[in-house]
DNA sequence: TCTGGAAGTTACAGACCGGTAACACCCTAG
DNA sequence: CTAGGGTGTTACCGGTCTGTAACTTCCAGA
């Protein structure tokens, strides 16, 4: 019955998962510690024993939800094998599969928006996290033979994250509901030049 | 010395100035209720005659952000009466300077990610008032003569929400820095169809 | 079989939360 | 001058929050 996430791992590692689940559907201040341990099948004291506090334990939910994504990059490379190009197709496309499937947006962006206090652990890494994926980003269009790949890059984060928000206060009915339409056509107009 | 909004005006004024400005910087789930009146320079209990719970008091705060956005367009019209191409462009013009003068983004969006209770109240008005921006923003690129009016509304709306929360997360060197380049070659390249 | 460390349990501290009751005050309209 | 409504003050309620202490239980490895 208290067997939410898998029963037969670590108690560490369902907190973790939990943790992110949970932070990702309530938000961050939504969510009670004791709330977690719960629901993990675990107890507070166990929580406090892998992390040092609930404020670290943000950060190392941050850390996992980045790493789960930046998994979807190799993902892309397994698919379409030096075609770079291919490969931000790709990427549009997992875009617009991530937010139907969620309409919760990003962690990190959301963290951002409820984390205000300006030294909360959390908002250093959450700026080192986007901006690796801004890179990330940036390098393939780049590598995909597009002129102003920064540019390009940077317009289909800002669609993309707009998207994610636009979701959260208007629905998936929303502008949102153009976000394919709204890259390719950029994509194309780029290469066009 | 408790006269953080000026003090010769109606508690009740005072309170929702001050929850605004609070629940802009520090976020709704940041601010308690006690520390709105002491910084409005008036108690809880005064607080509690005028608005019948704090998640009302967050709702009349939202309609008054979104009444003072809605001013914005008067002035548009007045600076360029007619034109409604020029005022497409002051559009652009004014959200890159929030943008600049302000880091902490839109009140409603900010609001649907840390209000994640699906019933609360705040979540109606939210996605009311965010519709009626869009129909404005369609409103405007249609008479300004562009073809494809919602298509470019929805383009602009969704670069300019992702331009406020990615400062939230990244800064302003980030992306969001080069919104005003990505608005206007989005204008000039739905105008040269 | 014994032992040591990880995990669970219970209770609690101290702070803060939203919200209310009872009462004193002050200022203005009549 | 007086009545009454808006306001201020104090104290409180029940609940929740993060975080800790002290103790017990369990289990794997030597």
């Amino acid at each position: 019955m208290t067997d939410g996430v898998a029963e037969r791992s670590r108690p560490r590692d369902r907190i973790l998962e939990t943790a992110q689940d949970m932070f990702h559907k309530h938000g961050i201040k939504g969510v009670g510690v004791d709330a977690i341990t719960e629901a993990a099948g675990t107890n507070k004291m166990t929580l406090y024993r892998h992390f040092e506090s609930k404020d670290e334990l943000v950060v190392e939910c941050l850390r996992a939800t980045a790493a789960k994504a930046s998994r979807m990059w190799d993902e892309f490379e397994a698919q379409h094998p030096g075609d770079k190009l291919a490969q931000l197709h790709a990427w549009v496309r997992k875009a617009s599969e991530l937010l139907s499937a969620d309409s919760r947006g990003c962690d990190m962006a959301n963290a951002a928006v409820e984390l205000t206090e300006t030294d909360h652990p959390a908002r250093r890494v959450i700026k080192e996290l986007k901006e690796a994926q801004r890179e990330k980003l940036v390098a393939l269009c780049h590598d995909a033979g597009i002129g102003q790949a920064e540019l390009l890059a940077d317009t289909l984060s800002l669609l993309l994250e707009g998207a994610r928000v636009s979701m959260q206060s208007v629905g998936a009915e929303g502008p949102s509901a153009q976000f394919v339409r709204m890259a390719e056509s950029l994509i194309a107009s780029f290469r066009a030049r």
